[in-house]
DNA sequence: CCTCAAGGTGACCGAGCGGTCCGTTTCGCT
DNA sequence: AGCGAAACGGACCGCTCGGTCACCTTGAGG
């Protein structure tokens, strides 16, 4: 996972004294949960304060903020996916699917950043771009074996299992802080939508994979 | 619609002199379509710009950008309640709750600020709140119509229904720069979910409202 | 045409942000 | 213990934002 000592982009991977490599981790805990229970939008002032670090710290392991939040997202879309390829060895196809998908809007329900990250191409950096591929790749394979044995419907693509998984989280998210368990509620429903046979083909083509090269022609202005 | 010479909570609802009004009405013309197109976090700045005028003249007209921003989301709410209202009227209940979550999705897609401040209750005033609670209430009638006559399963709410539509945009979010009505798949996948069948119920109860009394113990740190 | 209050405006303010820099501390090696 | 390099930390910079204010313009009644 990771080459050892090639620098991970423009920041070295892992440092070798000891202090270093100890707050790197205090960094990286840190902002995995501030990131999880906020949202991208905390300052990096925060992040350093509640890892004991100060701020000079953060930029010495992470050269900007988007590589931060690129490292912890990444981590988070590697697990799923090994999640999902270990779910490709088990017997039962649309248990496997299933299961997947409760991992994935698991994912989602537990982290704010995870939400507002994941389908917002011009915030991305390649890194998490390729994860994402592989994510629908996993995900395809996933539901190309419960589609064959006609668990879902033949007109469902791995790319619409992985979208909806987001769309998931959005549908339960008001309700999340009084009842944290809604999301399975809408997961459930949208496994009856994908597994139902109503003999209609379902409107507009089957995306095939997610359209991630954003030319992000942005607010210039 | 509304109130004619109540004053709107907290700035007066429409100035005399002629110039203030086709002020008024180009800056709300301008704010809506910029929040559509870019989300909240557009600054007052250049809402006042692409109206023609300066920024103060915001201000004269809104007492902050929360109210601007309330006003214009408060119209939209209220429009939707409107079709759904009128839908009550449609003979098949389910060609109705199918017409009005395609109007409620509608919105969202056409909207980037609408999908950001609805299902937050940490920035919405009390008027929002309350057409929201409009919205649920007409989405709950023409499901109950739907409901009874066995269209949509047992146990699916109006609440459901209304939290769907954010789902379902969610779910469609990042193809719609490539393919804009991406979104009536979804839509037609929610929708077999909510009228199929299984003899299963759904996990966890079924929402009934939303809370929407968050009493937003936020970052205050 | 005169008046004046209502309306318009952009420089300005304070707060918060990401990111930088350099004086200081600490680690690890000899 | 002594030393050089690596790491630390927080004052600091430049920027953007929402919101204010004192001064100027303009509409409309007389």
């Amino acid at each position: 996972m990771g080459g050892r000592r090639h620098m991970t982009g423009t920041t070295p991977a892992v440092p070798s004294r000891s202090d270093a490599v100890r707050n790197r981790r205090l960094l990286l805990d840190a902002a995995a949960k501030t990131f999880a229970e906020r949202g991208v939008e905390v300052s990096i002032g925060e992040i350093a304060q509640r890892a004991g670090v100060g701020k000079g710290t953060v930029f010495r392991h992470f050269s900007s903020k988007e590589e931060l939040l690129a490292a912890i997202m990444l981590g988070m879309l590697d697990e799923l996916v090994g999640t999902g390829t270990a779910l490709l060895a088990e017997g039962d196809p649309g248990r496997a699917l299933h299961a997947f998908m409760t991992a994935g809007v698991e994912i989602f329900v537990r982290d704010r950043a995870f939400c507002e990250v994941i389908g917002r191409p011009s915030l991305q950096n390649p890194q998490v771009r390729d994860a994402i591929d592989r994510l629908c790749d996993v995900a395809e394979a996933l539901t190309a074996r419960a589609r064959e044995q006609g668990v879902v419907r033949p007109d469902v693509t791995g790319t619409d299992v992985a979208l909806l998984l987001g769309g998931i989280q959005r549908t339960a998210e008001s309700l999340l802080s009084a009842e944290p368990q809604a999301w399975r509620r809408y997961l459930e429903l949208a496994f009856d939508g994908i597994t139902t046979h109503t003999g209609r083909t379902l409107p507009h083509p089957p995306p095939r994979h997610l359209p991630l090269a954003a030319p992000a022609a942005d607010h210039g202005r």
